[in-house]
DNA sequence: TTGTATGCGTTATCAA
DNA sequence: TTGATAACGCATACAA
């Protein structure tokens, strides 16, 4: 039942220091317009009694929030971690308080974290990947609530969008690894369905093979969950059945550093055997034993901007604007030209 | 400037139904005590207008908020990530909302942070660690806003918290190590300066060395931040100056690997040279090669325990009960026998 | 420089 | 089953 003594509120600030509700709330918000004496005076009693302002009341009153949203699909995965935390520091500058939820990559679950952001008042909202119901930015539109893309650059779509082209940067680092000699790929990936990342870059490599003239049916797809485990028992079943293919490429380095243990427990030599191929260069990648070739995803710098595109948007009304951002292809040892 | 138009109220919708606000207000809230008529009406209505409750205005009206707050150093750091993670599904559960906030270790920050989320409402925090200023366990106090502590249980501290013995699980890894035949050791340490967790773990040490009748002068403590990069760097000047220590305990996995890669840079064989021995076992204890010898700590497990007491205690008024969790030490390839 | 009065969007009490 | 209406805590236009 939780029966808390009701806080402070203003008012009782005001008693305290024998002034009116007005002035303690200038206190507060315009130091400056404010008589110094009366200002301490007020300060001292907002400190004798603990108050705080209540934010929804401010909100209401103030019809706005300095808030802004970041939804993500997981918090366990250092690439999003890295990004928000990079998201975040860039508003705190601003003055804005960034609000974090996530979906466990379930759309529904999205959309009611999109509306309960929206009802804390979020002043505007960043999002991962483009791919989602009309409805909801229809939604977006009537509650007047900007919001900004990221993770993914492309430009089909119609959204302002902070990141980079997935499609191509899996592509490029498909090239890289057809130009080693390999012709028997595989791809571990990430669930593609409702993910338009994941998508974008199993389309990456096939559009690699075809430049190379390769045939795409050589290329092997197994479709997995996120996490370690889940990457080695698709490396297992990618090097168990029909030809082995001499290069494995990850929608993610979590994944390829599951394919990349399993190896080891197979006793098949990476990179003497098989080849393997991250995503997004997280710290795991520098550290794994190979040392992960994989794609440079610059998270952070991606963070930073969204950040600043979104609070120049709500503060000054700069107009959201869309930025394309460059991958970077790392190649350390997991890499190698295939065996003739 | 963000001139947006503005979004539609419970009273659009209540014209729109031609129905009045308290009607809308229950079907949203109590939709069987409205005739099944209205309510299609209503919700037509609502969903027409593309209506989505204000927060603020719910939360002033309700007075609760249905929303607990957690509070950590750093997202950027897989373990928090991972207690989160549970800890909101928990909360999910019993029909809480979870807001997040990170500090990066500044306890200004945290401070900060405790208001905001005082202000915007939260029945309840949940906050890591409870070593902090007593003014503020003063003022959330006064707000009435109960808290728990985490990823800290120490019979010593008044404050309800749900976690393990830090001294206790890093003096139990020492003493193993000592089993072991080490004797010089070393220990790259979190920064313990306003960190119980850190100066904990250090302390443990001491205690084992202690109770192995070993000098405690025979330890070398290097404090640096959180990050690969720092544990390599660190891990060098343990490796520099003075007699080397033949095992490295160190505060966390993430020090403990960046340990392991210079290591193997500097072709100091682990664990035939020097023994590295991390804490927490996240994943990237698992994949490091050599596979990290660490202290599982129930990460998970922490969060959604704490979900559930703060759920319980919000809802049902349950008193705030402590938890004490056990950490495991987890042998892998990292330590060894001491060289004779 | 300060105070008064009003409205923000919702819930909840009380009547109808 | 429904409707009027009074809070809720704050910001702000306006008056003093």
């Amino acid at each position: 039942m939780n029966l808390k003594r009701p806080a402070p509120t203003l008012y009782d600030v005001a008693v305290a220091a024998d002034v009116s509700t007005a002035t303690v709330s200038r206190c507060m918000n315009f130091p400056d317009q404010v008589a110094k004496k009366t200002y301490y005076k007020v300060m001292a009693a907002i400190k004798e009694l603990g108050y705080s302002p209540n934010f929804g009341a401010k909100a209401m009153a103030a019809r706005r929030t300095n808030t802004i949203g970041a939804i993500i699909p997981t918090m366990e995965n250092a690439m999003f971690a890295r990004g928000l935390e990079a998201f975040q520091k860039e508003l705190r500058l601003h003055g804005f308080t960034m609000l974090v939820a996530s979906t466990s990559y379930r759309p529904d679950v999205e959309e009611e974290q999109i509306r309960s952001l929206v009802a804390r008042g979020a002043d505007a909202l960043l999002l991962i990947g483009h791919e989602r119901e009309a409805d909801i930015y229809r939604f977006l539109e009537t509650q007047g609530v900007p919001s900004l893309i990221t993770w993914v650059f492309d430009e089909k779509i119609t959204q302002p969008s902070v990141g980079f082209d997935n499609r191509v940067a899996m592509m490029e680092m498909a090239m890289k690894v057809i130009e080693f000699g390999h012709t028997r790929l595989g791809f571990i990936s990430a669930i593609t369905f409702q993910n338009d990342r994941a998508a974008a870059r199993l389309d990456g490599i096939k559009d690699a093979m075809k430049s190379a003239a390769l045939n795409t049916s050589d290329l092997s797809v197994i479709e997995t969950n996120y996490g370690i485990d889940e990457g080695a028992k698709a490396f297992d079943s990618l090097m168990g059945n029909g030809p082995r293919p001499t290069a494995v490429l990850c929608g993610n380095d979590v994944l390829a550093v599951g394919a990349l243990r399993r190896a080891r427990e197979l006793k098949i030599a990476v990179p003497q055997d098989v080849s393997i191929i991250g995503f997004d260069d997280i710290e795991l990648a520098q550290v794994a034993y190979p040392s992960l070739t994989t794609v440079r995803v610059p998270h952070r710098d991606m963070g930073r901007r969204a950040g600043h595109i979104l609070a120049d948007h709500v503060k000054n009304g700069t107009p959201l604007k869309s930025l394309q951002l460059k991958t970077e292809i790392i190649l350390r040892e997991t890499l190698a030209p295939v065996k003739t």
